[in-house]
DNA sequence: CATGAATGAGTCTTCATTCAT
DNA sequence: CATGAATGAAGACTCATTCAT
């Protein structure tokens, strides 16, 4: 039996390639700005037939989670890292930062995290485990008075994409990431 | 000359009885979650032609204004109360909760509002007059202590829109309105 | 009773300024290239509703031909000029030079020249009129042996819109019109 | 790799039976007299959908184009066998009644022969070919006294397609064709 | 498995023309 | 007479998705 990383692999080796060049080419639009991600053109940019991307990814929002796997579980492994953290509000507000900032820098992360239904199990998993983590670094910031009551882990993932909203609507500048992150950081403290 | 209010005087009874119709359709589209208003369905909905919407409507960008415009006076309106309120602190907090239900209320305004763009002349004069409003309510909620230094009225645009996205993202609870609206208006606060 | 001109008089004032706007913003339109004369559009330009212009002209051909009225009734009268000239001849390379060089500054008349049908029963008088000269001319040109025999009134009229033709086409240069018309001037002369 | 000619090869049998079939369908319109060529109705002709249309040819120009290229082709090769003539006069003679001829027998061809630009490479080179054989031409010509001077290879080109319009122009006769020529031919003789 | 041709619903947009006011 | 609102046919173009090769 291979082993089943986040990835496939077990993939004949032309289809790995074919599989790997839709994404970089779905990865460069985003990253151009392009959120449409058309099937038919995506498949032109990497020389591969339509129906080739169809067959690795059934939909653009299987796609797109794909593209997204990888932040997701870097971000997964940040939740955790800040749930096991002995300063559970620091954790909290770096946890918070980072998940700002890397769906500044990725598109495709920010769309699967504000969505709440999945296309791939992966996905499906990686929510749960998100989810998971952040409820357990919730309640250890709780405990330590760093965050006020009623505040669950959903709330944050939908209080992160609205921020980072902030940060994109308008004509706006991205610069204001960090100071749009401190009212998150700020906003979620107990009351006085 | 009859007088000249924001709203369409002056037309044909029966022309304005066409453009309440469209106006009618596109706001129920808009309730109805649909955020793409294809204007040949508005026309065949409102019972009219194609060229009719347009004649009104030059642009769907232009709808959607048309649609937002009590909203957005009203909004403009709030904004200059709180800006002459003794308390400056206080009147934040109540328009930025204000701001916050009535684009959750008013599709038509949050999309309007996020933009940066105006398609008619109309909307470009009330996005000033609300950012000088609020600007003048910045300052004096500055002086008073209530909000941290550099946040400027551009940025209380962005975070509202912000908020408002938070509260409608995924299959998101609309009830967490008021609870997100806290996080924002604890979140401008001075830091401790 | 009035005098009739070819020139609509007995209408009431304003509806005569009302029409001298239609044409002269049609014939500015032209003059700036745009060939397609939208009726809404020209009534808009003139500050008329749309409904006036098609009281003045029924249709856009009917415009077309009352802006060339001028231009044709010139030519007409250069015809008849060429007609009575004691040269033939050179009453008739007169001719085509003046026409040519009409139609290029004035392609209204270069619309009307080259169809066959007429809007407007002054517009069948008048190309009635035109035939009638340049066969009149066309006979004595002949006589003197100043053109080959078997070229009719009418391929005066369809080889001068070729000329014509061939100066505007493609991004053609319209100071060929000279060298072109020397090819028609000498390509009806008899044949040696 | 199959050979690649000017038509269409290696394309899938159906695919070249749909191309066939659009292209038909194009081209007995055009011969029916209408120079539209609407994609959409094309395409419903054709039995076809209008993706189709789209996919084999991007633009009304690239059609059109493509409908001309065998009769550009046919034309290149008779300015090319005129060029090499013993006899240049006589030569150009013939080109001129052969561009004349096939413009009147193929309406696609006149339209491609009359513009400037090119949608299509294969358009572009074939216009370049054409200038530079009828440019050898005219050079024998000149040296042999056979055409006046000052007349190059794109005013031979302009005034086929004026000539070809007035064959057409009105309810014009079509039969002139061989005496309008007669004039495009002794109109480009030296002057005497 | 891969290919890419074909489909056709869906949008946008323009304009000639009519007709109620 | 003048107005200009309304109509709706027409045409352009895009793209997700299917399926024959």
């Amino acid at each position: 039996m291979k082993s089943q990383t986040s990835l496939s692999d077990d993939l004949r080796a032309d289809a790995a390639r074919n599989r790997a060049r839709v994404l970089e080419v779905a990865r460069e639009r985003l990253a151009a700005g392009d959120a449409e991600l058309p099937m038919n053109t995506i498949a032109r940019d990497a020389g591969v037939g339509v129906g080739t991307v169809y067959r690795h990814f059934p939909s653009r929002e299987a796609l797109l989670e794909s593209l997204a796997m990888g932040g997701f579980e870097r971000l997964v492994v940040e939740a955790r890292k800040a749930a096991d953290d002995d300063n559970p509000g620091a954790g909290l507000e770096r946890l918070l930062r980072y998940g700002v900032r890397s769906q500044i820098e990725d598109v495709g992360l920010a769309a699967v995290l504000r969505s709440s239904g999945s296309a791939r199990a992966e996905t499906s998993r990686l929510r749960g485990d998100l989810l998971e983590a952040v409820g357990r670094l919730l309640e250890r910031a709780r405990e330590a008075g760093a965050i006020r009551p009623g505040i669950g882990a959903d709330d944050i993932r939908r209080l992160s994409c609205g921020i980072v909203y902030a940060v994109r609507v308008g004509d706006g500048d991205l610069d204001e990431i960090e100071r749009y992150a401190d009212v998150l950081v700020d906003g979620i403290r107990p009351r006085s």
